[in-house]
DNA sequence: GTGAAAGCGCTAACAG
DNA sequence: CTGTTAGCGCTTTCAC
């Protein structure tokens, strides 16, 4: 163990009160010379504050909370990544717990973030319904980071799926498209709805016909993609291009395309959603509105520390919108695509998924 | 706040002493009527033990600390979950901190750990070469998963490139080909020279000859993949199968051959290494072998309990060996095909990634 | 079997 | 400006 503040002070030959002053930066004043003094024998011993102790004196463990239901689904670490990149400019720890999408586990880890006086809670990806009674009994404040399913809820940050799939969509009608199929997540998914009702308003206000069988539910999978594609093509007029309503789904679908003999973007223009890691790397390289996670995971942080600061109280739910990232599976001609920083490091913290060659 | 032990003590009518003991499942006798008092005030009173101040006690934690180099690189995300999942099992929690690949962040992400009192630290994906003094001053345990770069190096689990290589060859072997090339991964990584080396090895092995020119190094990327695709698509004896490095080339490679209006596997075999996500969802899905990012996880995780428990000193490097999962890529009959479950949650751990359906 | 009391390391009144 | 001291909530001798 590194030495204690009693240690330091008796060696600097002042009062623990003292160094502790100078050690937290306190306002109350201190001699400069013995502040000096203090200064230097907290360094030569290797002083290292005891946060435990401080935190059961100061009832602030700079620590937040964050359960996540599952670690490994493709939006958490961005999230968390972003939570943890606003918690570190306010010098604050994430404690992280996994949930596992199993309701008594998450109770058992807000008991445990509890225990260990977290100062609030994120939720990230969670699709539980409310707070448990011993949170909301806690008084901490908590928020949800991408919570799915359901509709708006307070406290929440989600991703602006009407606005993000609106960009899509006019990209697409900007590129002269006039016949837009739309290939849906699941009806029973809040945001899948969003991205279908944008779709539709869009085409409306840019005064295009809606076609019922140009739009087609799916299963945001690969495979659904395939089908979904398949089933357009059989339309007796085809579309010249479609909106997907993920980047899975597309690669289902570009697989079908190439499998009925046709090409994207040549014979039908495509766009997508959420822009995950292989939307760059594959070809055609996706056309796709990003889902902001990482921006999410950052303004989930920035709202819980306005919360824990007592500056607000219960919040509207907050909407992020993506970035569209134009490259090639739209057509769009290279001068229109989005500039894109090859970055080998993990530094780009904007992105969705650090590009760290693997293994 | 929920009640403190004194306030539960003294609504059973009891000292804290006799709360405690009974309330930590203590050795200390206590009567079983009295026992059963305190329990069920704690019980009505919420009592919730503040391992704060519990910590400042025992000078345990209960908390082992997690450097990660990298949130968003695809194997940090198991590891971690590896990690969490035994810590979980004895009652731990991992503080994840994020070290950006800078050494000064990372240094100062230890003095932030130590300062926590975590009982122990390990580095995920670390590339650092030695433990900073401070941590070793500490006298704290610490463990690498999946170091990076560098040579073998004590307390830390890694990949076993070896094996693994070889249960990708001989499966091609097996599979009848006795012309396969291998593209690499850069030399400057270990476990790309161990790949080659295992790859080498195993065709001597089985008397194959070693041609040089089917050896193509590549530097892990898709587009990698494909420049060394083509490279080898120029040589005037094409291989009938192939080894790639990773799975990332992998797909690069396959982009090559159709492009060359060849097909994976009918006219070329490819297996490869990683077993990421995609390769399990893409045209023909990847016969690949693991790299269990998950259990190495949970091995570090499993190491660095004995020895916070001081059952052993340093150890020697772990290799945890992946699972060949075939797939359609190297054209095995199906009935040869690996089992996989679908799983739709996220529980699947021992899976490198979950298949949650998204966004 | 039970309780009183010390003390983990620190901060924040309060007194000087 | 500096020091003394109480006490955060808990575990653990030690005495009874």
């Amino acid at each position: 163990m590194s030495a204690t503040l009693e240690e330091v002070a008796k060696a600097a030959g002042v009062s623990v009160a003292t160094a502790s002053r100078v050690l937290t930066q306190s306002a109350h004043p201190v001699r400069a010379e013995t502040r000096q003094k203090v200064l230097r024998f907290a360094q030569a011993m290797d002083y290292r504050p005891n946060l435990l102790a401080r935190s059961m004196r100061t009832d602030r463990t700079h620590t937040i909370g964050i359960v996540a239901d599952n670690l490994l689904s493709p939006f958490t670490p961005p999230i968390i990544q972003g939570i943890q990149d606003f918690l570190k400019t306010i010098d604050y720890l994430g404690l992280i717990v996994n949930a596992d999408w199993d309701p008594s586990i998450e109770r058992e880890a807000i008991t445990t973030l509890l225990s260990r006086a977290v100062e609030g809670i994120i939720f990230v990806e969670s699709s539980h319904l409310a707070p448990t009674q011993e949170l909301v009994e806690s008084q901490k404040p908590y928020m949800y980071a991408h919570r799915l399913f359901g509709s708006s809820v307070q406290n929440s940050v989600v991703p602006d799926d009407y606005q993000g799939a609106q960009l899509v969509v006019e990209h697409l009608i900007r590129l002269g498209h006039r016949r837009i199929a739309h290939i849906a997540g699941p009806r029973g998914w809040h945001s899948a709805r969003r991205r279908v009702e944008s779709y539709r308003a869009t085409l409306l206000q840019h005064g295009l016909p809606i076609d019922p069988a140009l739009i087609v539910e799916s299963d945001w999978m690969f495979e659904g993609g395939v089908t979904a594609m398949k089933q357009i093509l059989s339309q007796p007029r085809l579309p010249t291009a479609i909106f997907v309503g993920n980047d899975m789904m597309a690669l289902g679908a570009i697989e079908a395309l190439r499998t009925a003999g046709l090409q994207a973007p040549k014979d039908i223009a495509l766009a997508a959603y959420d822009n995950r890691e292989v939307s760059q790397i594959l070809h055609p390289k996706l056309t796709t509105v990003s889902l902001p996670a990482y921006h999410m995971g950052q303004k989930a942080a920035e709202l819980i520390w306005l919360k824990v600061q007592g500056e607000v109280g219960d919040l509207e739910e907050v909407k992020i919108c993506g970035q569209l990232y134009i490259r090639e599976s739209c057509g769009a001609p290279p001068a229109l695509r989005t500039l894109e920083a090859v970055d080998m490091g993990g530094n780009a913290r904007h992105r969705q998924a650090g590009k760290q060659p693997q293994s």
